[in-house]
DNA sequence: TTGTAGGCGTTATCAG
DNA sequence: CTGATAACGCCTACAA
């Protein structure tokens, strides 16, 4: 590989003036600079980023937590960040984090180690405390968590708005008596979720009970479990919103296994809008997550914040929800 | 940040005694390597892998080149590789092609200029020469794709073996008249695929009709296009193979839509296995394509040849049918 | 076993 | 506008 040495020295100029036209300054003569130019094609030069950064101290390259990478909803966010970062010529480096605390905390020194400039973090078990924390070291932007002290790097998915919205729906159809599996009570999204459905009922004067209500933890098991559970109890619904696509698939196919028939006998409303969602059967109505955009926010936010670019922001995302043919009217 | 000198310093040697200590070697007296110890606790030292990539010549980063990112295919394999690779402290770069040669071509050239020890690819769009071109610039490890000059870098699925399970299996089944929703006659995988079914058919005395074959382009589209365009041929088919699972999940759900039931009046097969082949109804029979287990192969062959590890690789995976209930006996 | 000195390929500062 | 020269932080002969 050539140096910048071997350019200066068959450009006949000094390493200084190599530099210079490298990096687009202005301040140099447009017969060396030719010079200069018709040296590097020869040599067929690249700069050497590993030196570079250690001159100035920049790597161009951001670190990205994830819980998981081989789910449709990671997969997502990272190509939303890696096309508005590489169109700046920012480079990703992936490190996953298994939604366990002490992996996450190694996955983020791990990025440290690497010196990226900064971090996008889609963190479940760090606290906000250790995020606050991590700011402190260096550049970071959040996805799909709310940290009050961090508001400017944080973005977010309206939850409450979502919960309400699939909830109206339904009542909006006919529905009165409307079942609800939720996440675990421990994680926020979830019990914004649950808490926009309470509103929808309240807002149409249907009180909330919680033999309505069945906790899982975001699988599609929890889907058939919770059915199974809400089933047996001594209750009547014709609606059933699920805190998720994963355990709203769980659901419909316990459903069907049930002898039940979607959705005349019962109509499902999911969250997330991930792919299955399509590919179920019927095709599942649900919230959309746009985490797409999010990724991109969070990546111009980091532009921004480290790369002076100066990106619109937006933090909050609306929860459309997406009608398909899960629902029926009653 | 703390440097290498201050710890010699605070510790009382020199720095090249300090280096010794960090990269673990054994000629340094107990007492100073407790001392240096000490000092880099205090310190809170972390050596500058910028400086150590400069100084040695290696990033230990690892550029990964994909197709597409929001794909559970591509999720599999990333999640094999960042896990085999970080474990090893290696570091993964990520880089997305979108199927087309100049943007896979940029995607290199992006990679290398990030200095990657070395490189995993799925590419799609680059010719056998260009691959053959670039492993001479450095290593590189290919997946899903077979390069005969190059084969102790490739990892790839049996794919005629998988064409030749999904209609032997139909056949065992009872079938006869099986139709073929194929990829693009342009993708040796496709046409792979393909003469398996073939195989499968002559050796169960079937003749092969074109008027059951449909070439599709792997999209979920083809598969509707094409159950129709074969169901408006003037022939009978009691079953239908699908050259992946997003054809097949197309397929199926023109088939309700036409009034047929699954899998009573046709029977289908898939392939690959991604996830959605759990959640279509009925869920789908479909041939695994075990592209986690070829990711963590190619990650491991890079380790070998680049970091002198002694993995034992395999090169050429089965394609084992996975049984759902899509397929009916007749 | 330990320390000194030079090199890795750039960028940046400062004279000229 | 151009060219020495000193960082940047670490590794590694080589010398002591």
């Amino acid at each position: 590989m050539a140096t910048i040495y071997q350019v200066a020295e068959r450009a006949g100029v000094s390493l200084s003036t190599v530099s210079r036209v490298l990096n687009g300054r202005k301040t140099v003569n447009a017969q060396l600079r030719e010079k200069v130019e018709k040296a590097v094609q020869e040599l067929n030069y690249r700069p050497s980023s590993v030196a570079r950064s250690l001159a100035n101290n920049r790597t161009d390259s951001i670190g990205v937590l994830v819980a998981e990478l081989h789910t449709p909803f990671f997969g997502e966010m990272m190509q939303a960040i890696e096309m508005t970062l590489r169109a700046q010529d920012k480079h990703v480096i992936i490190s996953v984090g298994h939604n366990d605390l002490a992996k996450e905390l190694d996955a983020v020194e791990f990025l440290i180690s690497r010196n990226c400039d900064a971090l996008i973090l889609h963190s479940e078990a760090m606290s906000d405390k250790d995020l606050v924390k991590l700011q402190s070291r260096l550049p970071i932007s959040i996805i799909n968590r709310h940290v009050p002290e961090l508001h400017e790097a944080c973005f977010c998915l309206d939850n409450e708005a979502g919960g309400y919205r699939a909830t109206r729906h339904l009542i909006a159809k006919g529905h009165r008596n409307i079942a609800y599996i939720s996440g675990p009570a421990c994680k926020a999204d979830a019990m914004q979720r649950l808490a926009g459905h309470k509103r929808a009922l309240q807002e149409a004067g249907i009180a909330f009970s919680d033999a309505f209500h069945f906790e899982g933890r975001f699988k599609e098991e929890d889907g058939i479990e919770g059915l199974k559970t809400l089933l047996a109890r001594d209750i009547e619904f014709t609606a059933l919103v699920c805190a998720n696509d994963w355990m709203a698939s769980g659901a419909m196919s316990c459903a069907r296994d049930l002898g039940l028939r979607l959705p005349e006998d019962l109509s499902i409303v999911g969250f997330d809008d991930v792919v299955i969602a399509h590919h179920v059967y019927p095709k599942l109505t649900s919230v959309c997550n746009p985490i797409y955009q999010m990724g991109e926010m969070a990546a111009k936010c980091i532009l921004n914040k480290v790369y002076n670019q100066k990106h619109q922001l937006q933090h909050l995302y609306d929860a459309e929800l997406v009608l398909r043919d899960s629902v029926n009217l009653v």
